[in-house]
DNA sequence: TCTGGGGTCCTAGGACCC
DNA sequence: TCTGGGGTCCTAGGACCC
């Protein structure tokens, strides 16, 4: 936090923030890959195999999106809407599905950070398609639009894929910004314009605003941004508790988040459907083993510990369960992340399930990371001696004991 | 919208401690 | 002993985001 920077509306008239969404991302990836693809309705699938119409749309791309096409549908309804064959492929529109290839994107997302992390201080990347910048050091409101373009096209020409950008004060309305214009937009809301920017958008237009809140402001007669703005902030807060004030401020134009890189990752998961809910046993449980494999794997790659162990469970219609047990220290031992998944699962046993997954929580990171080394080493050092694998070994008898009695 | 996968943050009650 | 206030951790669920 620089000295001398002023609190309060004055620092945020000061910042110049810049978001940056990449459009239909994974869609313009595959054009990379195979320039035939260019103007033509692409959709990728996950869990999308060629040739078959199994999966959901992960991006469609613009063309795709006209007949319909959105993401998370089934792809089985995508195919539907936007045929891969046509009788007469001449007038009727024909759809190029393709499978995900996450690591290409990741690739391809990787240069993209690269030229933001170059035209900006702070970055806080989101996602693998979107980030915020902070350039209040590298530009200017005059010449902000200039700047703005200068990142799109560095961008496209660089790497070769489309993005949208917003310029604004502050991180909500430079998000806001960014999806005003989409795609390839560019759209800057200096401080002076901001609220006369923001007033007559739909409630749902603002970040942390989902269907549900969407619909309880409504029956509370607020459908704009500015209906929020001039709204009450107690009734607000009676409603939606502290989340009401913050989104309250937001629609007033004010949001006071610094843009700061991501950290470490909170919890590491996995989950995966059934194609039809399953009652069977041996078929779930033979689900959470590999679930559970994949989670530790991915936490051994990353160097990351574990000390909460959970699962979740989805019933039809669409019933969310989940449960989750501590241990008593950090470890990294995938045995243990599936004996526990499969003991939390115990209770759900004979009930019907359409979703499993598995989830490691409350993470710290043996490389590197000062504060929780240090904690670790403290913590542990009354408990036993300081060997890795007594701690660990504690831990995991512990966990036992724990669970042993409610069985 | 009959719903894929990987995350984050918030809330609320209960346990437990001082 | 029928009983205050405060803090932290754990667990379950909910809402939201991409």
């Amino acid at each position: 936090m620089p000295a001398g920077r002023l609190p309060g509306t004055e620092h945020e008239e000061r910042s110049i923030i810049l978001h940056v969404d990449m459009d239909a991302f994974y869609a313009a990836c595959e054009r990379l890959q195979n320039p035939e693809l260019e103007g033509k309705p692409v959709v990728v699938g996950m869990g999308y195999e060629p040739g078959e119409t199994i999966g959901a749309v992960a991006t469609a791309s613009y063309e795709a999106r006209e007949h319909g096409v959105e993401s998370a549908q089934p792809i089985s309804k995508a195919l539907d809407l936007l045929p891969r064959t046509a009788r007469n492929p001449d007038t009727e529109p024909v759809g190029y599905y393709r499978p995900v290839d996450l690591e290409f994107y990741e690739d391809v997302s990787a240069d993209v950070k690269a030229i933001l992390h170059e035209l900006a201080d702070a970055v806080r990347e989101v996602s693998i398609d979107e980030a915020y910048l902070d350039v209040t050091d590298r530009t200017a409101w005059e010449v902000a639009e200039g700047f703005g373009r200068h990142v799109k096209q560095r961008i496209a020409r660089e790497v070769g894929v489309p993005a949208s950008v917003g310029v604004a004060p502050n991180m909500s309305a430079a998000k806001i910004a960014s999806d005003h214009d989409k795609p390839d937009g560019l759209t800057v809301v200096p401080p002076a314009e901001l609220r006369e920017f923001l007033d007559p958008l739909p409630i749902e237009d603002l970040h942390g605003v989902g269907p549900k809140s969407a619909s309880t402001f409504h029956e509370m007669g607020i459908d704009t941004i500015g209906d929020l703005a001039a709204a009450d902030l107690e009734t607000i807060t009676d409603q939606f508790g502290e989340r009401g004030r913050e989104l309250h401020l937001r629609a007033r134009g004010i949001d006071e988040r610094e843009v700061e890189a991501r950290g470490r990752p909170k919890s590491l998961s996995r989950e995966s459907s059934f194609s039809q809910p399953t009652a069977d046993i041996e078929r779930a449980r033979a689900r959470i083993d590999e679930l559970a494999g994949a989670v530790a794997t991915r936490a051994t790659e990353k160097g990351a510990l574990y000390r909460t162990i959970g699962i979740k469970v989805i019933e039809p219609p669409y019933e969310l369960h989940t449960r989750e047990r501590s241990l008593s220290g950090p470890v990294d031992e995938p045995p243990l992340v599936a004996e526990t998944a499969q003991t939390l699962f115990d209770e759900f046993e004979g009930k019907s399930v359409r979703k499993l997954g598995v989830r490691v929580s409350n993470l710290s990171f043996a490389d590197n990371d000062q504060a929780d080394l240090a904690s670790w080493t403290d913590r542990t050092a009354h408990e036993s001696g300081d060997s890795s694998t007594e701690i660990r070994g504690q831990a995991r008898i512990e966990s036992f004991d724990r669970s042993e009695p409610t069985e």
